[in-house]
DNA sequence: CCTACCGATCGGTAGG
DNA sequence: CCTACCGATCGGTAGG
């Protein structure tokens, strides 16, 4: 038992070190040799654990997809508004995303295409997180003539987005979701009107 | 003056053929080599043209400026509706964006902080780009209570979000446009008739 | 703009 | 998980 808690705390750190380099410094600007140093390891030690970079990659992107969508799950929960719901996904998904060290940074700033073997296994698992959105704007009260997969699609652009000009001290994750959903908003109120 | 000529064309080819493995593969998964080849010159000889690769990256991003800013200034003469204008630059910018073969890829694809040596020429270049959107924010009646800064970087969010998602033959970047700026606008029709 | 080349670095492996 | 190492590749340079 013990031994497997030590063996698990290597690899977390190994994945968290990882995960840091790969979302500050993209993927390919980050060596095996800046992870290896940042989590106190040799360089040749990480294939140990992982066979490749990319596997690493992969690695890290479960996780954080695992980890934004369990605290989105989170934030969903005893709330059945429409708007707000959105509104609360949107909030956990920019705070967790603005965090340097964060999983769910790589998720948003490495493109799947930049690992080309790996690009299958990487839009899988974005697709698995944004499912979630898709479900939530799918509910969402909206006049039929709402194109609500270019909706979802500029939420989620804009919402990535936060991660570029984002600093610490200005406008938060909750009012700038709160903003975003009530620019949105206007049109179920405007426009649904002579259609429902 | 033949001369000359033919000298600006092998840069121009140099250029463009920087300008479309950077957009495709990113800056650091572009080698001089790739370069090189693409354009049919020795990878030793770009260096006659560009001091390093950092150079030749911020060449890239200055002609990709100036690309934009030329056709979104073309788009925008003759319209005075700040939401006609702010429609078309749209518009004009997402076509230029889903290009693969284009400069103006390079700008959204590339983040400043993967070249820190070169990050702040980078990051001038765009906001001069930006600081058009800016001034047609700037234009839109919008009840007092919007906070155009946010509503302008949902907006750069949400249109370079298309580069990823954009499919040949799907929803064309007009009616993108024009969906997304209708979703925006009803905020002015909604909530401004008690303001102005 | 080419030839020829270098020093550094990188992902990955062998063997323990 | 470490030591020791390799083959490949990369950005860049010297000299013409």
């Amino acid at each position: 038992m013990k031994t497997a808690t030590r063996s698990n705390n290597r690899i977390e750190t190994l994945l968290d070190s990882a995960a840091e380099l790969f979302s500050t410094r993209g993927y390919q600007a980050t060596t095996m040799r800046d992870i290896a140093e940042s989590c106190g390891m040799r360089p040749g030690s990480i294939y140990y654990h992982y066979p490749n970079k990319e596997a690493l990659l992969v690695a890290v992107y479960e996780e954080g997809v695992k980890r934004l969508t369990a605290r989105v799950l989170d934030a969903l929960a005893d709330e059945n508004d429409p708007w707000v719901r959105l509104e609360r996904m949107l909030t956990t998904h920019i705070g967790m995303i603005i965090e340097p060290t964060a999983y769910a940074s790589v998720i948003i700033r490495i493109l799947p295409d930049a690992v080309p073997s790996a690009e299958a296994d990487l839009v899988k698992l974005r697709d698995r997180y944004e499912a979630i959105l898709k479900s939530l704007v799918a509910a969402l009260p909206l006049p039929g003539d709402v194109d609500r997969r270019l909706l979802r699609l500029f939420l989620i652009g804009a919402v990535n987005h936060v991660q570029v000009w984002y600093q610490p001290g200005g406008t938060g994750p909750a009012e700038i979701a709160q903003e975003l959903v009530r620019l949105f908003r206007c049109t179920a109120r405007t426009q649904s009107e002579g259609s429902e």
